[in-house]
DNA sequence: TAAATAAACTAACAATTGTTAGTTATAGGT
DNA sequence: ACCTATAACTAACAATTGTTAGTTTATTTA
């Protein structure tokens, strides 16, 4: 793996503070103390405060669209497709715990980015909830109003990066195989 | 019921905002304008932007304190005891909606209420968990990691103020009912 | 109607905000 | 040793923040 740039460290350290007080209680000075340098420093690396949220958020659920279009793509039957989007919650979660605080609390802060977002996340729940009423059609899924199952579901995994660095010891492989034994389980036939 | 009093209204219209875009990000012309007012008029009926966020959020969380208590002290099964967790938790989040986007979002922007707040929280997982253990041990709930079984129940309780809005339709039975089976079936041997 | 209370107002404050301009120090390649 | 690019610095800005003081208006009570 490459060395980090001076921006991405940047972002980085800026995504754990958003994930402390939020996008809107951080300050630029708060972020430059946390970095060691001044804030007027930080100009030579990123454009403004905006931009740091948006590269964290954006890049982020294009991740996330991703991944499910890879997951949509693959010839699996209902259940083994909501156990890869487990994994793919669970690997992206813990890879980027800072980044996933930013997705769900602030990116009613986004502002250009706003809409793609937006309809980013409207195509993955779209995505979410046809596999589910596939699952429904085809019998392999109970049949309960696939809303209620997919914001069970997805909620969370949303919220996984609330709890994952809290258990140090965690095996990921475990975890994911974890909770699809408790969703999954809940909505098979 | 008796009449809001202006402090209640501001309360709650605080509250809204403080969904919308976060404690931090709401200022207290922001609140005065949205009750048509100064916001220097806000100070005869509040002390302090503080002191919104402490009301919103303690009265809250003492409300769920409140109802575990009840919940524990009942002489229900284990499942039973989860079914009554799954109402308090659709029946507080459905009459206070933007309350619950505070709590779960702004907590950490809690002062001299923080460690009480963080207090309540703990006890009120611990009795969560206890729950889930007598049910283990009871051989009513499967043998896996309570504390991950909590995590997903809980989160997905917690997300609800998200959700309960956009089901203009909404039957709170109903959702309760529908989240029991999704949540508890899959936890039920 | 007079007095008292509640609730609004204007004006201003000190502190903090994101950001810019202009300057200096550091380090690597020639 | 010199040059260049990188990355730090100081100083300052205009705007916005929560809040206070003092005053006026509106409503209720006696």
């Amino acid at each position: 793996m490459k060395k980090e740039t001076r921006r991405e460290e940047i972002i980085r350290v800026a995504a754990k503070l958003f994930k402390e007080k939020g996008f809107s209680a951080v300050t630029m000075r708060d972020l430059a103390a946390e970095m060691g340098i001044k804030a007027a420093s930080l100009y030579n690396h990123i454009n403004s405060k905006q931009d740091i949220l948006n590269d964290i958020i954006i890049s982020l659920a294009e991740a996330f669209t991703e991944g499910m279009k890879l997951i949509q793509s693959s010839n699996k039957n209902c259940i083994d497709k909501l156990k890869q989007i487990i994994e793919l919650h669970v690997k992206l979660s813990s890879q980027n715990v800072y980044g996933m605080a930013s997705l769900n609390n602030d990116w009613m802060h986004l502002d250009e980015k706003l809409k793609y977002y937006q309809k980013l996340r409207i195509d993955y729940e779209d995505d979410f909830r046809s596999i589910l009423k596939e699952g429904i059609a085809s019998g392999e899924i109970i049949n309960v109003k696939p809303d209620v199952m997919m914001f069970s579901i997805l909620t969370t995994l949303r919220s996984l990066y609330i709890w994952i660095p809290k258990k140090e010891e965690l095996n990921l492989k475990e975890l994911s195989s974890t909770l699809s034994q408790i969703l999954i389980t809940g909505i098979n036939k």
